[in-house]
DNA sequence: GCCAACGTTGGC
DNA sequence: GCCAACGTTGGC
């Protein structure tokens, strides 16, 4: 099981919108790599969910419940999405000063490059974020 | 509102 | 294939 952190601007797709359709595909993705995590996904990975804009903090959690497969809302196989089922909210979201504060989280991808949609964590990454 | 970082585009 | 110019994103 891999851990992801999925970036979104909540007034285009928010944590409250996933909680509400339970159930969504993850798509639009238009960066390689970040396509290229999406299409590193399996099901049962676990993906957290951050705002980006005015709040910057990681909400909520979500399971990759497919494959990769191509992004219906582009043209052709060059994209790729997944589906993502609602898991639970954060006891206590993370907000990313905590994150740039955190002597193991301060590493990680969205803290280093905050414009990638679609980033990896490692497991013990994971771990702190979920308890 | 500004600017740094990054990706994309197009001229050469 | 390189690089300057430009557009976009997101943190501050």
């Amino acid at each position: 099981m891999k851990y992801w952190i999925l970036k979104t601007e909540p007034s285009t797709y928010s944590w409250s919108d996933l909680v509400r359709d339970k159930k969504t595909a993850w798509t639009g993705i238009r960066n390689y790599q970040a396509r290229n995590n999406i299409r590193a996904m399996t099901p049962g990975d676990i993906c957290f969910i951050y705002h980006s804009g005015a709040e910057k903090q990681i909400v909520g959690s979500a399971k990759v419940v497919s494959a990769s497969y191509p992004d219906p809302t582009a043209p052709g196989e060059a994209w790729s999405c997944v589906d993502l089922e609602v898991l639970t909210p954060l006891k206590q979201p993370i907000t990313l000063a905590a994150i740039k504060s955190h002597p193991v989280l301060k590493d990680i991808t969205l803290a280093r490059n905050s414009r990638l949609s679609v980033s990896p964590l490692t497991e013990n990454e994971g771990a702190i974020i979920f308890r």
